[in-house]
RNA sequence: GACCCCGUAGCUCAGGGGUAGAGCAUUUGACUUUUAAUCAAAGGGUCGCAGGUUCAAAUCCUGCCGGGGUCACCA
C-alpha cells in the first residue's frame, strides 16, 4: 500500500499534530462530557435565563475561524447544529496560545458561558477548551454568510457530485441538507416500523443468499459457498420466503429488505436498494390498498407535518383517499383506445403511432408494458392506485373474482413512478404451479429476467396459504419523493460507483 | 452497452497553441465582541492518464480512466 503525495496543507496539519504532542497535548482523547447540543442552547437561551446557562459545555467540529490575535470567534458544528464560541487569551492562558495549532476540521470540546455578542449572536464565552480529535485533511467548507432577511447565502459550496457521493462523510460535514435528506429517511423507517407494529405485524428477516431466488423479474448477482460448493443467489425479493411464512402461521409479516438487481444504474436505480415487503393473512388488495393509503398519509404526516409536499413543481398531496384508475381505463384515457385482449400486431401497431421504438418481435405483454410507461406512466403526478392487471404480467397475483383476464394486483404511482406494488396473493398451488411452469418457458425461450420454478415455494402452498394480501414498497423512491430528491444517489448514503482506478 | 457534455490549487471556477490564473482555504505579521472579519505579505499545480501533431500542448488529435446527461434493461 502506497501512501498518496500529500499537498501543502496536510503536512503542515501532520506537523500541527506533531507539535501538539510535543506539548503534551493530547490530539484523540477517549471521551467528553457535553451537557447541551448547539441547538439546546440555541433554542433555549433567552437574555432572562442566563443564569442557567453559567456553565455549560458542548463538542463539535470546528466550521470556521476568525482570530484576531488575542481573541478568536470560531464556530463549530454538532449533529444538530452550529454555534459560535468566543476565545479570549485573558479566560484560557496557555491553552490560547496553542490554539494557533487548531484548523477547520479539528474536533474540540470547550466549557463556559452563554452571552449575546453586540451584534446578537447567541456565544459561548470559553472558559476551556479541550482538542477532542485533530483533523489532517484539509476541509471543503463553504462560506456562509447569514443576510438581513435572515437567508443563508453559502459562497462556493462543496457540489462536485462525484465527491459527494465517493467522500460522503465530507458531503455530510460540509452539506446540511443532505444530513436533513437522511434524517428524513430514517425516521421514514422508524415510522413505518413504528405504524406496522402498532397493529401486531411481525418484522422479520429472510435469507440474503438465497439457492434459488425469485419473487420479481431480474438478473441476480451470483456468488459462491464454498463449503457447500455451491452457487447462491442474492436476493432479488423476499416475497416466496415470506409467503413461507404465512403458511408457517404468522398472521402479518415484514420486513424492510436490501434487495440486489444485476441490471442498469440510473436516477431510478442502484444495484442494491431498499424495498418494505408486508404480507397479512385473510385480506385481500381491497384492503392493502386503503391500508396503503392510511400509512403514506400517516408517514408523510410525521416526515413533513403535512400531506401536502412539492416535488418537481409539482403539489403532492397524501391525503387520503388516493384515486384508484383501472389498468385498461387509464390506457383508454391516454392512449385514446381501449388496448384490451388487443393482439400483438395490433399492439405494435399502436407503439408505433405513438412514435415508441419496439422491437417487432417482443410479447404482446411486453409491448402494452411499454404503452403503459412511457404513455399512461408520466401522467400519475397525484398518488393513483392503478388497479387490475393483465393476468400474464403479474405470476404471484391471485385472478380477478370478476374479471377474467385480470389479476387482483395494484401498483402506486407518484410523480410518475412506481412507488408501490401489491397483490390479492395466488394462493392457489395448482394454478401457481401453471403460472410458474409458463415463466420457465419464457426463461427457456431466452428471457432472462423470467422466473424459476421453486419447487419448495409450491410445496408451500400445497400445504396451504391462506387468503393474503401482499405489498411491496421502494423505500428509496419513497424517500425521493419526500425529500424532493432528483435522483436515488442522493438518498442513499454510499451510491453504487465504479472504482477509481487501480493506481489509488 | 450507444451517443453528447465535463475533468485546471484543498473547494468553487476562469483561461482554450507561447513563463499556470482568481476568490475562498492555507502560511507569516498586526488586531481582546468578530461573523463571507479586516489590513499587509507569502507559499501552494504530474491542468484525469497515456500516446501523437508542433520549434512550442492545460489548449489541437487519438485511445484509456472517472463523472454527469440522454437512450436501452429494470423497481
Amino acid at each position: 500500500m502506497s501512501e498518496q503525495i500529500k499537498n501543502d496543507q496536510e503536512l503542515r496539519r501532520e506537523e500541527e499534530l506533531k507539535l501538539l504532542e510535543s506539548e503534551s497535548i493530547n490530539p484523540y482523547p477517549y471521551s467528553f462530557d457535553k451537557t447541551h447540543s448547539t441547538l439546546d442552547i440555541l433554542n433555549e437561551y433567552t437574555d432572562d435565563n442566563a443564569d442557567k446557562f453559567k456553565n455549560v459545555s458542548l463538542a463539535g467540529r470546528i466550521v470556521a475561524i476568525r482570530r484576531m490575535g488575542k481573541a478568536s470567534f470560531c464556530h463549530i458544528m454538532d449533529e444538530v447544529g452550529r454555534i459560535q464560541i468566543y476565545l479570549k487569551k485573558d479566560d484560557l492562558g496557555e491553552i490560547y496560545d496553542k490554539f494557533r495549532l487548531f484548523d477547520i476540521g479539528d474536533i474540540i470540546g470547550v466549557r463556559g458561558y452563554v452571552f449575546r455578542t453586540k451584534t446578537g449572536e447567541i456565544t459561548l464565552h470559553t472558559q476551556s477548551l479541550l482538542l477532542l480529535c485533530k483533523s489532517l485533511k484539509p476541509l471543503p467548507v463553504p462560506k456562509v454568510e447569514i443576510d438581513e432577511a435572515g437567508n443563508k447565502i453559502v459562497y462556493d459550496a462543496f457540489a462536485d457530485v462525484e465527491l459527494r457521493y465517493r467522500k460522503r462523510y465530507l458531503d455530510l460535514i460540509v452539506n446540511p441538507d443532505t444530513r436533513e435528506i437522511f434524517k428524513k429517511r430514517s425516521k421514514l423507517i422508524t415510522s413505518m416500523r413504528r405504524y406496522f407494529d402498532s397493529h401486531g405485524w411481525l418484522e422479520v428477516e429472510t435469507p440474503i443468499l438465497q439457492p434459488i431466488y425469485g419473487g420479481a423479474n431480474a438478473r441476480p448477482f451470483i456468488t459462491h459457498h464454498n463449503a457447500l460448493d455451491i452457487d447462491l443467489y442474492l436476493r432479488i425479493a423476499d416475497e416466496l420466503y415470506l409467503k413461507r411464512l404465512i403458511v408457517g402461521g404468522f398472521e402479518g409479516v415484514y420486513e424492510i429488505s436490501k434487495n440486489f438487481r444485476n441490471e442498469g444504474m440510473d436516477k431510478m436505480h442502484n444495484p442494491e436498494f431498499t424495498s418494505m415487503e408486508i404480507y397479512v393473512a385473510y385480506k385481500d388488495y381491497i384492503w392493502m390498498m386503503e391500508m396503503t393509503e392510511d400509512l403514506l398519509e400517516t408517514l408523510c404526516l410525521e416526515i413533513n407535518q403535512t400531506t401536502e409536499i412539492e416535488y418537481n413543481e409539482h403539489k403532492i398531496s397524501f391525503k387520503k383517499p388516493f384515486r384508484r384508475a383501472k389498468y385498461y381505463d387509464l390506457c383508454k384515457e391516454y392512449v385514446g383506445r381501449n388496448l384490451k385482449d388487443l393482439s400483438q400486431k395490433e399492439l405494435l401497431q399502436i407503439a408505433r403511432s405513438n412514435n415508441l421504438e419496439i422491437d417487432p418481435y417482443s410479447s404482446a405483454m411486453k409491448i402494452l408494458d411499454e404503452i403503459f410507461s412511457e404513455i399512461v406512466q408520466p401522467n400519475l403526478i397525484q398518488p393513483t392506485f392503478v388497479i387490475d392487471y393483465p393476468l400474464e404480467m403479474s405470476p404471484l397475483a391471485k385472478k380477478h373474482r370478476t374479471e377474467p383476464g385480470l389479476v387482483e394486483r395494484f401498483e402506486l404511482f407518484v410523480c410518475g413512478f412506481e412507488l408501490a406494488n401489491a397483490f390479492s396473493e395466488l394462493n392457489d398451488p395448482r394454478d401457481q404451479r401453471k403460472r410458474l411452469e409458463e415463466q420457465a418457458l419464457q426463461r427457456a425461450a431466452g428471457d432472462e429476467e423470467a422466473m424459476v420454478v421453486d419447487e419448495d415455494f409450491l410445496y408451500a402452498l400445497e400445504v396451504g396459504m391462506p387468503p393474503t394480501a401482499g405489498l411491496g414498497i421502494g423505500i428509496d423512491r419513497l424517500t425521493m419523493v419526500m425529500t424532493g430528491a432528483k435522483t436515488i444517489r442522493d438518498v442513499l448514503f454510499f451510491p453504487h460507483m465504479r472504482p477509481e482506478s487501480k493506481s489509488k
